[in-house]
DNA sequence: TATGAATGAGAATTCATTCAT
DNA sequence: GATGAATGAATTCTCATTCAT
């Protein structure tokens, strides 16, 4: 089996593992019976149960700030077009709720068992988690700075923000709750949009700009 | 010394160290050191390392339901009186807040340990977060019922506020971060208004009566 | 059982097992088997298998040092009594063979397998050696200073005297091959003192001062 | 490339490597490594790592003891020619440096490492030293039945003679210490010519002749 | 009640050797 | 012949828990 493959193999493997029995529980054993190879035979693609831990974290951050750069550059341009930025905004939110979908075990390990006060690799966990948010504290500092946000501190909201798209991706769409990814998306984008917008009385047209209804 | 003082004497040096370590990296050793008692005390007074642990977080459950009681009471009196329901809410948010703020080690393992998928106790955690969660659905449910919030799926949005105030907890009121409670009650409860009142130009009204300006 | 007992008691044990078996193939397993403890109890004392080999090197070299300063004393001292000097070597060589016999273990850990390559403690044992054979050169010189050597290399002097010691003691001293220390030591300083005499003239004086004949 | 001299090359690359890292330090991989061959292509030619470590030393005593035959010829020979007995004999204590010191990695495997209690090798090893041992020994014998030596325990006088030996070339020869091997042998000769000489009036005529100045 | 020395099950990791390609 | 990915037995060390004092 080429390098690649098989690396890929152990990491789904561990992801898994690591997902259900948590970090601690989780012993290379288990990673190994699920993988269907040797004990060593870990140890010839990863140096050690952290690190394989850590490249599982790493990946899903990756994946995740790729999706935030992506989403960003869609808001940057959508300023330009009338009336084409809380839809981008939508479909952002979407594409974010998505990408937790379709990851459980990593966003299973990242919301769970990394935030846990472990000397090994919480301080890596933190730098990647500030990262993110610092993308998204960029992006509401954007719409803020077009006059799309009313007077408020941005860092709250931004924290707010994310507080309910961890929730709500841990609550409606981990473990078999898989509520439909869509609507959950436009409830979140409705919520937001009607705490943040500046004047109230816009509130139906930016729904239905929003929304495309 | 007493019994029970000798009791909550570990109790606060585990909390204060598994909060610190982590319950993995927390070693037994480290509890009765801080503790200043010897090893053999430790079993004592508890079973186990999980059974310590698994007290902590019904304590800090404990007294949260107790809060959470205690503010559905308030609530259901503020319903009695004139204009007095927002500003309830908003007194309740700040007593969330607060008890986190005053809690900060069991807030510390409730959220960043407990979450851990860890056999010993992570049923346990559910469960109680659970209980937390459905007092939060019912105030929620009451204040829909009260024709106070738009129509809108009442589990969603408590996630969605679940997921805020455990989130600004941790970033703005653990470790330091000491932003003051009030303000933040205030953005959190002021957020929550605009995003869920039923007619958008009562909003005005609705924050003052909320905030008490 | 008091702390430095149980030391001293895991030391013996582990000496005569790395002595037996050698130090890689020696496993803790077989130490704490033979101190009759638990495998938990032997790192209550030890932090590791290395250190305490380091340990019985150190406690060699230890009792060695001191050993080889008292002979140096002795022999000072000797300088000050007419003939009492060659005597007094006689002395020295034989608390040094002594030293080893009583040792068994540890002459055989120190010269068997702490000689090997391993990186975890080769550079302590050159120290160590260098350390006894420096004592050793100053020993001769002072005797060359004397003019009780003829014109000679003191440093392959000094190496082929620790080399002979080491044969000996390793092939008639230990295992069983108790041959007696006292004919030992006699032959030893006989030949030394022949190899090394300026005058060959007095050698039999010499012989008969060192060997009390 | 032909068998024999790919085993040739593996068994140079191995006798660095365990000359560097010793036996248990050294894995199969620095060995192919410095050979520069597959991990596979070592089992072609030899069984396991404890046969190639047990080749080399079978090749350094092979080497040493073709040595020691040619010197025991030497001497039997120069029996029968006036004065030039103990000219032969420097000339074999040449040979016995030289041997060493052409041979660095096979010496310093065989003294620091084959010394250690491997239940690998060990058995084999006392063996092979024992041999060389008896050749030495026969040659002392065949001195002292010639009258060349003084009323002495021969056994303890070999031990004395490759003691100092072994330790000479360990601590002179080894490791850049590039003593010149012509003048330490000559030491070494005058030595224990000095220490066995029956009749010590002859030791400057004995001298001269084993020196040949 | 209080203690802390002793325990041993359990986990991570290494590396000599095999064998399908 | 040559390769190197795969293997798993074996080893070191940790730490929750017990129990004699």
């Amino acid at each position: 089996m080429p390098a690649g493959e098989r690396r890929q193999q152990i990491l789904d493997a561990s992801a898994e593992v690591f997902s259900r029995k948590g970090y601690r529980m989780a012993a290379v054993s288990d990673v190994v019976d699920v993988a269907g190879i040797g004990r060593g035979t870990f140890y010839l693609y990863f140096d050690s149960k952290r690190e394989i831990f850590l490249e599982l974290i790493e990946e899903f951050f990756r994946g995740y700030a790729r999706l935030l750069e992506e989403n960003h550059r869609h808001l940057e341009e959508a300023f330009d077009v009338q009336g084409k930025v809380l839809r981008t905004w939508r479909d952002n939110m979407l594409r974010v709720l998505t990408y937790h979908k379709d990851n459980p075990h990593l966003t299973d390990i990242v919301y769970r068992e990394a935030m846990g006060r472990d000397e090994d690799f919480s301080a890596r966990v933190s730098e990647l988690s500030e990262l993110a948010r610092e993308k998204l504290v960029a992006e509401f500092q954007m719409m803020y700075d077009h006059g799309m946000m009313r007077e408020c501190d941005v860092e709250v909201v931004t924290s707010i923000v994310i507080g309910s798209v961890i929730y709500l991706v841990m609550n409606h769409l981990q473990q078999g709750n898989d509520a439909d990814v869509e609507t959950l998306a436009d409830m979140m984008v409705e919520y937001h949009i009607r705490a943040l917008i500046p004047e109230v009385g816009n509130v139906d047209r930016a729904l239905r700009s929003a929304l495309g209804k």
